[in-house]
Formats: C-alpha cells, structure tokens, sequence
DNA sequence: TTGATTTATGAAAACGTTTTCATATCTTTC
DNA sequence: GAAAGATATGAAAACGTTTTCATAAATCAA
C-alpha cells in the first residue's frame, strides 16, 4: 500500500496525496477530505525510508548506551528522550555492549540519521581528540564522567557529570566526621578508567587527608556492579577478621546487598558497621535503615545534558564540562561512632 | 557524501561500491581494497532511508511500550530485544504514554517500519478483535496479560502472562496458611481491566474460599504503582486503627514501601506484620527481611513472548495464551502466627 | 582454434516519497 | 470583458541506494 494507491483509489495524483498528508494549501476540502478518508481506511503510513531519502531531515540526536543496564541509566533515558522531544529534536537511541567502540557507534548513529549531536551514556573519561576525530565534527557531549583529578582531555567534547572523586571524598570524609578510622571500600575496579576508579581515588584522598593510612586489604574489588558480587565481596570481607567500623560502597544497589552480607553475618545495622554510598536509587528510601547516600541529580543531569549539547550544535558556545552537585540524603545506615 | 562521491573517489562505477559494501563476489581484490579505504577513510555510512526503500527489508519486531517506566519493564525490555536479535529479526522500540491509544500506535510503527510483528508490554487484558483489526493482520502479541476469570478475548491476538489471578490467590492463600485472617491489601486500583484488578480478584476469591468474610476497610487503592502512594496507603491504613496481620502488596516495590511505613509506626518486621507481594524484583532479595514474593519468570516471559509471535509469524500455529508459572521465593517478610 | 564458462564491470531502472514547475480554472479588479 | 492574481491539480525530477541486465575480458574445455 503505498501513496500512489492511495491516489488511484481516490482518482488523484500522488502529488495531491502528498499535499493531503503534508497540510499544504491548495487542496480542495472535498478532495482533501477524500484522500483523507481512504487514508484512514487502508491505515495508510507514509513509508519511512522513501521521506527520509526526499525531506529534509528533521534535526535528531542520538543516545548511545554503553555496557549493561542499570539503575541510573534507566532512569536517565527516559529524562533525556523528554529533554530532547522538549527542545524540538527526534530522538534515536543504540545500545552497545562494553566491547564494542563507542565511538564507532556513535558515529555510525550520527551517519546514518543526520545525527545533529550525540550523547553518550556510558563511556570513560579519558577520550583523546584523535579518538572523537571519527564523529566527524557531530557534536558530542558524555554524560556521567568527570574532569576530576585532571583526568579529561576537554578539547573535543562536552562533558555533564558529577564529581566522582569529590563526592567520593566527601562520603568518606562523612565517615570518618562521624569517628570512623577504619573504612573498608566495595567498587567494581580500581582501574577501569571510569566511575569506579574516580571513586577509589576520592577514597584514597579522604584517608590521606586524615592521616589514616590506606589498607589494601580493606579494598574489595568485585569486577562489576552486580549486587550479588558485592554480597559475596562482603562476605569475603568479613572472613578476613580484619576489622573494619564502616564501609564506603559505590553503588546504592552494591550497598544494599552489603547490607545484607552484613545482616547475614548478625551485624547490627548501623551499629556494628555504618555503610555509606552514591546514586540516589529511588528504592535505598525505602529500605531499613535507609540508605546513606549522595545522590546524582538525574533529572538535572539530563536537562543540562541536552542543553549543553544544543548549545553546541546551536553556536552559542564551545565544548563545556559541567560538574554537577550531588546531595547528601542522610538515611539511618551511618552511626556516629562513641570511644 | 553519498554512494556516488565514494564511486568517484575511486574511479568506479556507484554499482561497483555497492557490491563491495554487501560483499558480493565478482569484485577484483584490487578494486575492493582500494574502495574499503576510501570508505574508511571518508567514514562513510550509508544512507539508511535508501537502502531501505531498494532493500527488502530485514524482518524486524517491533515492541511498544505503554505508560511509565518501572522496574518490570526495565528488565524485560533488553531480554525481549536479545531475544529478538538472537531470531534474526531487527528490533524497534516505541515507547509511549498511557493516554496514548496503544494499538494505533502498534499499527503505526508496524506500517512504517514494515514489521512483521508487535509485542506490547503494558496493555490491558480485554483486547476485541475490531480493536485490534487496526493492526491489518499483523500479528500482535501482548505481553503481561491473563486470561484468568475468563476476561480475555482470545480470537485476535497472542498472549504470554502470568496468571495474576491465581498468583495472588497463592500470596493470600499462603498469608492464610501461617495463620493470618485479617489480611489488608495494596494495590493501584480495584477497576483499572490491568494487573492490578486481577489481582484484587485474587485476593477476593482467596478470602472468600477460606470463609473470610471480605473487608472494604483493608483495601487501599493508591492510584499507581509509586512507591510514595503505596508507603501513604500503609500509614493511612495504619491510622485507621484497624486490626491486621499481614498485608499483601501487590508490586515489590509498593511492598518495600509498605514495610517502611510499618516500620516507621513502630511495627516490628515480619512479627507484627507480615508482608508479602507478587514480582521478582532483584533488591528486595537483599533487604532486611528479605521480601516474600511470587517471582515473574522474566527472562522465559521474554523468551516464550518471542518464541509465541514467531508462531505466528511463520505460520506455525495460531494465536496461543500462555501462562506463565511464578515461583514462590520465601522471604522473611511472612511470619507463622501463634495463637 | 573455437566456443562456452567464469569473472569483472557499468548503465539504468526501481524503490516511495516530496517538490518544482507547468498548466488550468476560478475570482477579482478596473 | 480583459488582465492579473489566487486557487487547484498533475507531470516529472530528485533523493541514495540495490539490482537486473548487458557487455567485456579472462579462463577453460574440446
């Protein structure tokens, strides 16, 4: 079923069949109502491919998702498509497994749909310009990492994150306000080069600052961000009786089930051991005692991931790195330690 | 840069490139080297609109998903597209609000992109075949819904669910089993032809099978599935004075939220109330005490929603209903009362 | 050698739309 | 009642690709 028998049927030319669908003048309401009629009737739809290859495009951005899916991104892809359909744009999203490129996906999408600009979702934070050389000029801005520890390179993108190593920092810092010394550490890798690392030096950091001296066998490294690596990782932990007052988890859901490796092992919660994290996941408000947390303002994140990339696309300005603020929500999993 | 910049570049014909990017034989070693270069270095992509207009299409599977996101979706979501993929068949994805009319939509995207099925997560149970004919024989599968009760028209489409019906009559059932009889319940509405409708009628047909006499009092509708409304429905239920033992709830989430409330007045979990709801989802396998819940198999859902529309797309057999089993996973959210 | 295959290449049609241009009819306006 | 403008319609070109058909060169079988 295509436009030309949309015409025949109604004894018109495509081109009037065309102008129906398209709402432009100079058709008359007769025949306008007609095409109109058999359209609905045959449940006529233009065919996609045909008014891509002839109109031109309507300006669209595209979202690469990389890795798994997780709590955070689930929430931010629905945000950003709405950031996105808000400000005018269509929107395409791909996703890709950890061991494709990136980039190449990203400038795939931007090829093969006109792409105006392309966020990604995901990624490391360390692209060199040679790297985003591939896109080609689209613009491309990344969402989730961050400058901290000089670690970006920021000629060729833009950037929206939170600080990682800050709020890392300030988590552990909390803990130790709060009288902790020795604070053990749940993360995915202490070198991937993305979240998990940041996070580890902000650890690090923390420590240094107090003067309490870094202990590796407190460092649990579970490989991903699973809560059942993270339940045993605290298992593992806890059969090395070493001595540990708190823990500082990267991840809500990764702190959730430490939690429970905890309660398992008949550790009073936040008595026998305080647990602090960051992300924010709705549900760690609801859990008993609720989680501690820094949570990452997703929706803004969003929005100002959308915005700082029209500005790009738009002129307004050059490749920019915001760094957003996460907040403290205070739950009931820290304990001010008494000695 | 289209087809005919990359003929050009090369000194060959746009038949020649055309043949070197769909790896047909009959093109020298030489010839195709050269024009794989060029490709790569110009980052050429082709145009998808056109190749979808020339190509018949790859055979592709369409899913649309209805109203907003939540936990359930989010896990099926990549599993229904693996399984897609792992087929053969191309994916696409529409996700739209509940306001919108959901099979318009599916007619919608199936037309445009030529699809050969549809698969809608979040529908209602009680499609009619006139409804559906919008879909012009494209076969259509829904994916979440029962026929329990008899409430299903089967004629026109495939489905895969669980039984909610029977699923909540278990949780009651078991709720009654360890000693429980005046059981209140959560739920997003009592008449909404979804989920939430079937699984009140669960929790009826349980009460009434066991000579419970039926308590409008312990029935709390909150409107949606948020975990603010059903952690509100808990409190207020609480202030009412009236006396329960357990409560079943009908989505994990709400359930978690449920318990924090009961906890927050001071209850003790599971000894001056027990929980229990129908999901799966993963956290609530690691809070404390860890939710009593009828687990949905979602995985196989997703598997058996695809496997389901294949039938019908090769012709392998006829629209088919499939009811899924869920699994009990005990929890320590349900306690044996002593009387 | 001849003719038949196989290999290699290109010209042009086709896909389903939109849009430009041309044309025809209908209103105005004087 | 003629010129000018507004309104209504259609023919055909264009978009970027794939594919069919034609043709040419190279290889093979006798």
């Amino acid at each position: 079923m295509t436009i030309k028998d949309i015409a025949a049927k109604c004894g018109v030319s495509v081109t009037t069949v065309s102008r129906v669908m398209n709402n432009h003048p100079y058709v008359s309401k007769e025949i306008r109502d007609k095409v109109l009629k058999v359209i609905e009737e045959e449940h006529f739809v233009p065919h996609v491919g045909a008014v891509d290859l002839v109109k031109p495009r309507t300006d669209a951005i595209g979202l690469i998702v990389r890795g798994t899916r997780n709590e955070f991104f689930n929430d931010m892809i629905p945000t950003l498509e709405s950031a996105i359909n808000d400000s005018g744009y269509a929107f395409y999203m791909s996703q890709i497994h950890t061991s494709e490129n990136e980039l190449r996906a990203a400038a795939a999408l931007a090829k093969s749909k006109g792409l105006k600009g392309v966020i990604l979702l995901g990624g490391r934070y360390d692209y060199t310009p040679e790297e985003v050389a591939i896109l080609d000029n689209v613009p491309f801005i990344c969402c989730t990492f961050t400058n901290s520890f000089g670690k970006i390179s920021k000629e060729s993108f833009s950037s929206v994150s939170i600080d990682d190593g800050r709020a890392a920092k300030a988590a552990v810092q909390l803990l130790i306000d709060n009288g902790h010394r020795k604070i053990a550490i749940i993360l995915a890798s202490t070198s991937d080069r993305s979240i998990s690392e940041l996070r580890f030096l902000g650890y690090k950091q923390a420590l240094e600052e107090n003067g309490i001296p870094f202990d590796a066998d407190l460092v649990m490294e579970t490989g991903d961000f699973s809560m059942e690596r993270a339940y045993k990782a605290m298992k593992k932990l806890l059969s090395k009786k070493k001595e540990f007052t708190a823990a500082f988890v990267i991840s809500d859901s990764m702190a959730v089930a430490s939690m429970k490796a905890l309660d398992d092992a008949g550790k009073k919660l936040p008595n026998d051991c305080s647990v602090i994290a960051i992300d924010g996941v709705k549900m760690t408000e609801y859990i008993i005692p609720t989680l501690t947390t820094f949570v990452q303002p997703r929706e803004a994140m969003a929005k100002q991931t959308v915005e700082s990339l029209r500005d790009i696309i738009e002129n307004r300005s050059d490749y920019s790195h915001v760094v957003m603020k996460t907040t403290l929500r205070e739950g009931g999993s820290v304990k001010k330690l008494q000695n």
